[in-house]
DNA sequence: TTCCAGGCGTATC
DNA sequence: GATACGCATGGA
């Protein structure tokens, strides 16, 4: 048994876990630090808190035993072996240090919906902002709209979110997926570049949104989204494309390299 | 003031 | 198919 229920909610034993690398990696938004190393957030309209009581100890408060297996250990992908992926990771020297800089990272199976709408009010963006817009969006109607309530808006009375060119897009996916024109459930089951193909058919939607999408939203850690950071990474590591230790979780390397080149940029300067 | 941010649509060649 | 440019907004 990997959990145990107590007073305070549920704790959790598990490896190649952090908090803080997983939720503030830039792969989902609606978490924040309390501060004290605990975060507080959303999946769809589940509200958390979790914290770490001891090394690689858990635990997420006044969650049942039946939210932490039906919505949590999921959301966690706590099924999946990171370690396992990390040791064929480190074969390649660069992702070798990546994955020790954030050993912790892991890739959240979140909602596709969410996913999709939080990554086309990303581009062209900061973190900051893209947390600023989403969060008024889930203030607007409590908690975050489903692409049905969405799609009975358009970019004029989206006019609040202040997100600028961003809301004909948003506007445009709620409509997509409302109405069943594009659908995430029939995505999630095609070839990788069909796939993509599918999505980008919503406006705003390009490769690396796509991406996103696939990899965060519907867990194909065969997408890898390839952004500024991944493009310099790319350029100065991999000119022949990502190495050959990373096949099939490409998706996974790519958020290791993210986090550890965000984080220490002068790594791709040349030396 | 200017530059930049987990890009994309459009025009042009 | 490749490349250049504009785009809303706000923080550095």
């Amino acid at each position: 048994m990997d959990y145990c229920k107590t007073n305070d909610g549920i704790l959790v034993s598990q490896n190649d876990f952090d908090i803080a690398q997983t939720l503030d990696c830039g792969q989902a938004f609606r978490w924040s630090s309390c501060g004290d190393g605990s975060f507080e957030g959303y999946f769809l309209n589940n509200r958390l808190k979790i914290s770490e009581t001891g090394k690689g100890t858990f635990l997420f408060h006044n969650v049942s035993e039946d939210e932490y297996l039906g919505i949590w250990k999921n959301y966690f992908d706590f099924d999946t072996d990171y370690g396992e992926l990390k040791k064929r990771f480190s074969e390649d020297e660069t992702l070798a240090k990546a994955c020790e800089f954030a050993s912790g990272i892991r890739i959240l199976r979140q909602d596709p919906w969410e996913t999709l709408c939080s990554f086309i009010i990303s581009q062209n963006n900061n973190i900051p902002r893209i947390k600023g817009i989403i969060g008024r969006l889930c203030e607007r109607y409590g908690g975050f709209p489903s692409a049905l309530r969405l799609s009975e808006e358009t970019a004029d009375s989206l006019a609040y979110l202040r997100s600028g060119f961003r809301a004909k897009y948003i506007e445009d996916a709620a409509k997509k997926i409302a109405s069943g024109e594009i659908s995430t459930g029939a995505a999630a089951v095609l070839p990788l570049e069909d796939a993509k193909k599918e999505l980008m058919k919503i406006k705003g939607v390009g490769p690396k949104v796509a991406d996103c999408v696939l990899l965060f939203g519907m867990h194909r850690m065969d997408a890898y989204p390839v952004d500024v950071w991944i493009k310099r990474v790319l350029a100065r590591f991999y000119p022949d494309g990502m190495p050959q230790c990373t096949k099939g979780f490409e998706g996974a390397a790519q958020q290791y390299l993210f986090h550890y080149v965000r984080c220490n940029p002068g790594e791709l300067d040349d030396n």
